[in-house]
DNA sequence: CGTTGCGGCCAAATCGATTTGCGAAGGAAC
DNA sequence: GTTCCTTCGCAAATCGATTTGGCCGCAACG
């Protein structure tokens, strides 16, 4: 077997294109193409020859010449709050694995839920040309969603947002978590069980979820013992510290998500009380953090991975033409993971 | 004020193009574009007239057919294990805060540490026109790595790899980093200290650090006391169970990062014995974990963010012409965290 | 024998910008 | 009045692929 020298063309060299390609075979660049492609039939010879060609000039197509022509670039954006927030982190990861498997790679944008930033980005991704786009925005209720309609781009959001026509959403049964969680902590005996919340008004389903199961269960709804604790464990420690200096005591607390859980659990602690003896605690999100505090974390799972998966597989759908129908929205279970705090 | 009314082209609508503008405004295009561009003069009644076209129409360029044309996407590839790992989230992040500010976007690639895999990513993102890549490959000492040349592309990788002239590099003071956690261990008063390694030949650095700081104070380098983790929890679990097993048990290990740190104290207590008192443990990378679990890790910090940030700006130097000489290396300091569990 | 059909290939248009070279107009200097 | 710059704008080439329409030759078929 003869030495097969492949050809590496140095930095400052041309670029071997299609015609050098083509001329090397004896072929036009659209017969090279077609081989390529495989789009139109091509000769068994007339193919040798230009494979043989391809191999020993070391050609590889120029993509952005071709995107250019195509329209499409094989390529997504995501834009997530912050990559370093494990949460989005996974589901960003599960987006990747979705669309990698169609071909798409994978742009990421940090917006640090600014909405200025948020605007930014998408409309510099538009310009790009990526072939889809998937949101997840903190700051809902934003009307420049249209934006990704300017080029037809198929946007799927995470999370809830406005009701565009064409936009599908991807959210967890935020609702239907809260009530197993806080139906927990009815069932191991808690009398009175209080909740630390986001910031206003985002979120809403989990305090809806945690009323319903007070309700349910034949309790009262009690607005003072809900508080809110801005998503950050710091904020989940002072939140609990307001709670715990009412009169008797909350004996449990539900937090809506694991962070401010463990903050709450911090702010027992340097109370001199013990979790889940004197209050039990259950968080939300089920981030790998859980299991890391001790007392380990009970705590509902926000199937991020997931989410990303399925944000993927709708978005390839669309952009492949094989969904053009209305918006479309998928709902993912929350379970509860039962573990030493509750 | 007239309400001035934005076109805003429907998904279906041909998209305006910098010759509608041209046309719009009664001028060529090459006009335009040097309006947009500003490389070179153009008269301020002309200048007017282009750009309220533009507002007019809604123009936005193509940002597809310019690269095309100048050959720069202003994108940046990052290659990483796993952006679900929060070392290389934050990475990332600093990274992406780095080239941002340059007007750079940035692909994110996860590769599993599979070789094929991260082989496969390097050649997509060069063949899509990619400015520049970062590298922060588990697996060294790879030859594929003058692929980069191909086109000229720049390549910066982070942590140790082979010496290719070009190739810019970022890393962590490993072997400082573990000479002062053990020496700290030493003035702590630990008579055996063990150490958790990862898997054999990865980050030799932190194994020579720990060696050196044993012979500083005039112990001997005991290879019984070193075992292996795997950088997992699970890993470092088993590595401490067997690391106790020998007759008097250490009281003191360094782990080569805060995962094994965490199964090994996982150990400890399943053992019935305490950290500090009975065995004193440090970890490597100061993760967001090491502030979680209780006692918190002592540790010593690995500077991911700005791992990120500088390898972004070493990149930037290069893809704007600014730096074109031979490789650079940036030795990151790494600084002891003092905390509870030593 | 004409003609329909098809496999196999190519020429040229196209995607949408950037960039170079050139020419026209206007003003200043002699 | 000529020369010589500037300033301003345009025509056309270019980046590197994809894709459409058409041409040519050969076989099958009536």
């Amino acid at each position: 077997m003869a030495m097969e020298s492949q050809a590496r063309p140095s930095a400052d060299g041309p670029r071997v294109t299609i015609a050098d390609v083509a001329a090397h075979a004896g072929v036009s660049p659209t017969t090279v193409s077609h081989v390529l492609s495989g789009k139109r039939l091509v000769g068994a010879a007339t193919r040798d020859r230009v494979e043989r060609a391809v191999r020993e000039l070391g050609y590889r197509p120029n993509i952005v010449a071709r995107n250019l022509r195509t329209r499409r670039s094989q390529v997504i954006a995501v834009i997530v709050p912050d990559i370093t927030n494990p949460f989005y982190a996974v589901v960003t990861r599960g987006l990747a694995d979705a669309v990698d498997a169609a071909g798409y790679a994978t742009y990421v944008c940090n917006t640090d839920a600014k909405f200025d930033r948020e605007q930014k980005f998408l409309e510099d991704v538009l310009d790009r040309g990526v072939d889809g786009v998937v949101l997840a925005s903190v700051d809902v209720s934003q009307e420049h969603l249209d934006e990704p309609n300017r080029y037809g781009t198929p946007l799927v959001c995470l999370g809830d947002s406005h009701d565009l026509p064409g936009v599908d959403r991807v959210v967890p049964d935020d609702e239907d978590g809260s009530r197993i969680a806080t139906a927990h902590l009815v069932a191991r005996g808690a009398s009175r069980i209080a909740m630390i919340t986001g910031p206003p008004g985002a979120a809403a389903a989990r305090v809806r979820g945690y009323r319903q199961a007070l309700e349910t269960a034949g309790r009262t709804f009690d607005p003072g013992l809900v508080h809110e604790g801005g998503w950050t464990r710091q904020g989940g420690r002072e939140a609990m510290k307001a709670l715990m200096s009412s009169a008797p005591h909350p004996d449990a607390v539900f937090c809506a998500n694991d962070l401010m859980a463990i903050g709450a659990m911090d702010t027992v602690r340097e109370l001199g009380l013990t979790v889940p003896d004197d209050v039990a605690v259950v968080g939300f999100d089920d981030v790998e953090a859980a299991t890391l505090v001790t007392p380990t974390l009970t705590t509902v799972t926000n199937p991020a991975y997931d989410a990303g998966r399925y944000a993927g597989k709708l978005l390839v759908e669309r952009m492949s033409g094989g969904y053009a129908e209305g918006r479309r929205t998928v709902v993912l279970p929350c379970r509860l993971v039962p573990r030493q705090s509750a």
